[in-house]
DNA sequence: CCATCCACTAGACCATCGATCCAGTGACTG
DNA sequence: CAGTCACTGGATCGATGGTCTAGTGGATGG
């Protein structure tokens, strides 16, 4: 009785399996192509039987961004409040990056079980930081890093048309043209780590 | 001769109009309810009338956002920098906070003239106010008002369902609920200002 | 050993969408 | 008055998300 396997062991076509392969043709394809056809073909099924497993495509997009935010790496507890913090927000950063996919379709609830713990961790260090307020610094520095890579993705994805255009508009090539995201990236982080840091020295 | 009109004085539709109706569509139902066939016939005219004037839909949608960036008031000079800085980010936020389905297309290039314009505005303030990384520092601002907007609209879209979850997830809900979002977007930008001028001082 | 059950699968099918083809239409031009 | 051209619309195409219906095959229980 006891050493009976709980659930039928059939599980030819698994969530799990979907969702890896659905990653795999987003990374490769982009979501535009993201198709229950074309996600069951490579799967060697039907498109019927993705439905079994998962109720709509809206699903599928939930469970593979969610799967990115499992790349986040956790930050290990530091001395110093904003390591941490700069950990993580950089490796949330960098996951996101590499599935370009993901900036689009950042307008839907990050709940997924990897994207809560991540925020969790945020949630804590600050708290812990004795920030008066971990919930307006958390939604400033995800908002930053959601921008971001949002922003990144759109003018890397737009580069031919805004070369193009250069002459046309000056400032508008300096914004997205020869850019070192990364640093871009990291000085905003530190702009408001040290607006973050202060403020909380004043005590608001 | 010199009297002529220009083109020829049909325009029984036009882009305008088009746009108008686009963004009345957008705002009454929402982004996945935008069809060419039900934009047409809110035009009374035919779907296919429209690609006349329109390439793809996906022309429409850049038309619409951009149209919002059109509401965004454009600051007067002042004596701080921060405040023409202030006024049109928040400008920037409220004008696409009242049409949240902007929120969802904000990973296209804002590249309409409306949005260029407030773009080289910021470039403007940052630069004469001696920022010496005015387009880290734009950067930084930009990214900032595009995760607030698309965290806002997605978490309010989401109410009911966190609502459901609190208990589950109780940092979840602190995240998401009851939330003042103004004083939350202030705040942050407060933060991110703050940030700014120091590292102005410090001169990098 | 066999009937039953149920997790799971597949092909046909539906409504809808973005986009195009093709056949006009009517105001202005020369 | 014939011709042009900006402009319009109905029919249509291929593809998509999702459902209906009819299975299939391995484990279960008697």
């Amino acid at each position: 009785m006891w050493s009976r396997p709980q659930k039928a062991p059939r599980q030819t076509l698994t969530l799990e399996r979907i969702v890896t392969e659905a990653v795999a043709l987003l990374d490769e394809e982009g979501v535009g192509r993201l198709t229950m056809r074309r996600l069951a073909e490579r799967l060697d099924t039907g498109s019927t039987t993705l439905y079994w497993h998962v109720k709509t495509k809206e699903d599928v997009l939930d469970l593979a961004l969610d799967a990115v935010f499992c790349e986040v790496p956790l930050p290990e507890e530091a001395d110093a409040w904003d390591t941490p913090v700069r950990e993580l927000m950089t490796g949330w950063r960098a996951a996101l990056l590499r599935h370009p996919w993901s900036a689009t379709i950042l307008d839907r609830p990050l709940m997924g079980p990897n994207a809560l713990q991540r925020t969790e961790s945020l949630y804590e260090t600050l708290t812990t930081a004795g920030f008066p307020t971990p919930k307006t610094a958390a939604h400033a520095l995800s908002n930053y890093v959601t921008g971001s890579v949002i922003a990144q993705v759109t003018w890397q994805s737009t580069d031919r048309f805004v070369r193009d255009r250069a002459a046309q508009y000056p400032s508008l090539a300096e914004h997205g043209l020869d850019h070192d995201w990364d640093t871009t990236f990291a000085q905003g982080l530190d702009y408001l780590l040290i607006g973050m840091a202060q403020a909380r020295e004043g005590g608001f």
